[in-house]
DNA sequence: CCTGTCAAGCTGACGC
DNA sequence: GCGTCAGCTTGACAGG
């Protein structure tokens, strides 16, 4: 039996930032495809976990894997070389070493602020001229998902409800916008609100391409996703611990039927074995029966019966034994498994 | 970055 | 339909 673990390919660059204008034009992002993939040379494909989840029914259904959009091996980098923590620029050689290394970028830049304050007005503002200086720029393409939580984008709202509800239909992300207004009305120390779908699933696309992060990745996500960085690594954390317990889990449950087969293999041999004893033990009773001439074969071994033995030859072995032991000997000639009596 | 934990928010079941 | 509750998910944080 083999696991293996594997994050994947950690090299590759983002490619699912090219689809920003996707997203940005509202369409729905695709391929929330989870795969669980457990390899176990020898054993029946039936003991390979493997899921699939295609649509969100499926997920829906899987909902305890639900949150895994991406392809879990069984060593992330990390496991499989331990020890060995891949430098980001190693990883991601575009990027020079003094960025990956700066303590604001591995800190997401937010120690001190509280995710709960609103921002101040003079923030808002800023954040208000910015959009309306570059209304296509990546900070607004995603004005859908504002969530205006944390203080990274409020002000934005007031559109999005409007537009939320003239057609009567409330989308995931209004909704979450709603709710994230009267929040801001009703408790201003409101500590967690939910990322949109759309923004879940961006991350998510992000996740399935790299499990880490380097800091112009974070930045890059969280402009466009319209979140402080400090919650795209926050997330991105949360992303990797859950999906390790999740495989963790799967492995669980996978070595426990393991170990359980083994159980059952060894229970089923000691009885043999116990059989085999007994048989042996009273071999002296069955002997005083009418014998059985056996005569074994010196080239492939087995055991055959002979009516009756007028000559022997004198290349063959003569086994006198009762039809019981011969059966046993029979058994044994044929199991795999070799026992010493 | 990992791990453990907390707590907000969501969902389904249940009783009224 | 509504309130309550338990269970679950998930964003956030602290400590190592």
């Amino acid at each position: 039996m083999e696991l293996a673990l594997s994050l994947g390919d950690t090299s590759k660059s983002f490619s699912f930032l090219e689809k920003k204008d996707s997203i940005a034009n509202g369409r729905e992002i695709k391929g929330s495809c989870m795969r669980l993939a457990l390899n176990a040379r020898s054993h029946e494909n039936t003991e390979a976990a493997e899921y699939e989840i295609e649509s969100e029914e499926d997920k829906e259904e899987m909902r305890v894997s639900s949150d895994s959009t991406l392809q879990l091996h069984l060593l992330p980098f990390s496991l499989a070389n331990p020890g060995v923590q891949p430098r980001t620029s190693q990883l991601r050689p575009w990027l020079p070493d003094n960025l990956s290394s700066q303590p604001d970028y591995a800190d997401g830049q937010s120690r001190g602020l509280d995710v709960n304050r609103l921002p101040s007005p003079a923030a808002v503002a800023e954040e208000a001229a910015e959009e309306q200086s570059s209304p296509n720029s990546a900070g607004s393409s995603f004005n859908e998902f504002s969530v205006h939580k944390n203080g990274s984008s409020y002000g934005k709202s007031k559109r999005v409800e409007l537009e939320g509800h003239s057609n009567g239909h409330e989308t995931e992300t209004e909704k979450a916008t709603s709710r994230a207004s009267d929040d801001e009305e009703n408790d201003s120390t409101r500590k967690k609100l939910r990322l949109s779908k759309e923004q879940s699933a961006f991350l998510e696309e992000s996740f399935k391409e790299h499990h880490t992060l380097n800091p112009k990745q974070k930045l890059a996500l969280a402009k466009q996703l319209n979140l402080r960085p400090r919650q795209v690594e926050v997330w991105f954390q949360n992303r990797r611990a859950r999906t390790k317990l999740k495989q963790t889990e799967v492995d669980f449950e996978y070595l426990k039927r393991c170990c359980e087969k083994l159980t059952e293999e060894n229970r089923r041999l000691q009885r043999e074995l116990q059989e085999l004893r007994g048989l042996k033990t009273s071999q002296p009773f069955y002997m005083q029966l009418p014998a059985t001439t056996l005569i074994m074969c010196p080239s492939c071994e087995r055991v055959s019966t002979t009516p009756t033995v007028p000559s022997i030859p004198a290349t063959t072995t003569t086994l006198a034994m009762s039809p019981i032991t011969a059966a046993a000997a029979e058994t044994a000639t044929t199991s795999s498994t070799a026992l010493s009596l």
